[in-house]
DNA sequence: TTTTTCACTGGTCAATCTGTACAGTCGAAG
DNA sequence: CTTCGACTGTACAGATTGACCAGTGAAAAA
């Protein structure tokens, strides 16, 4: 009686079916059914499930930003003046090159993750969001190199 | 005659293709097609080319990590000893929570990112980490919320 | 113990989608 | 004027989907 189906744990079964559906691409459910060796409307029921506990929010292409152009990643801690949270939040939301920001702890307020065609287009970029309103101190650092790329198989595997 | 094909620049149309398949889930080539007032073929064969060009790597399922327990992120600095990047590097892969890494310029030399179910879970990967040879200091602060969540929508709707 | 519940199986159905192919159109390059 | 590449419109066989349903088994409730 959690009265949250958040909590409710993935058993193996829905791991092994991420999983499959992280390796595999376009796999379809048949194939998944057939793979896990299960019905069908087993892993129909599954996938339903998972995503009306929102584990799975959908499928989205994976762009690889760099292959648009996009070939620079930047990092970068934003200070702000007190109070001032949600304009500056809705200003960074307005600069297209903010792909990502969270409010964290410690010395600064916001955490941005910004992509660029090129070092002039990052000045350009961190230039923008120095000059938002509330604003007070950015301090940004170049990825040079991704050495462990976005994942969360591992995470996944720990269930089977 | 640029030998690099990642150069080539994307269309209006393929722009629209992504954005379509960013937002409309699960959507059919089929559908896309007509949504984009275009042949079929024409469809097919733009994917084909997006999945060439390596602009579109895939279609992974969009896991909400928190709806499996790990509700909590956190971001890490991590400052090694010259020359041990490699072994610090395979070492941090091997720790399941890591979920991405990067080498940045800057004073540290690492940045991650990491996903736990708990303070205490938290403390306990942070722990693994600092307690990789080669790493020397490590700074972490955790994500308190996610103003921003990772998009790229807005780089292509500048493509239209 | 008996009953109820629930997930899973294995099967069907019509509708849709996919991969593939092919002939015709069109504009740009040669 | 011809060639080339990209797009259209069409076609077809095979696979997939979503929706159902009756039957089974195991675990929870009575």
């Amino acid at each position: 009686m959690s009265g949250d189906d958040t909590r409710e744990t993935l058993d193996a079964l829905d791991a092994r079916l991420l999983l499959l559906l992280v390796d595999e691409d376009r796999i379809s459910v048949l194939e998944c059914a057939r793979r896990l060796g299960v019905a069908r409307g087993t892993i129909q029921a599954r996938l339903d499930k998972l995503f009306a506990r929102g584990v799975i929010a959908g499928f989205p292409p994976a762009v690889h930003l760099a292959a648009i152009g996009y070939e620079l990643t930047a990092f970068a801690w934003v200070e702000i003046s007190q109070g001032n949270r949600g304009p500056v939040i809705e200003a960074l939301e307005a600069i297209n090159e903010v792909c990502e920001a969270h409010a964290t702890t410690g010395t600064a307020d916001l955490f941005i993750r910004v992509a660029a065609r090129s070092h002039t287009d990052l000045q350009r970029v961190i230039d923008e969001v120095v000059a938002v309103p509330g604003v007070e101190r950015v301090s940004s650092s170049i990825a040079l190199s991704t050495p462990i790329p976005p994942r969360f198989r591992p995470l996944l595997e720990r269930l089977l």
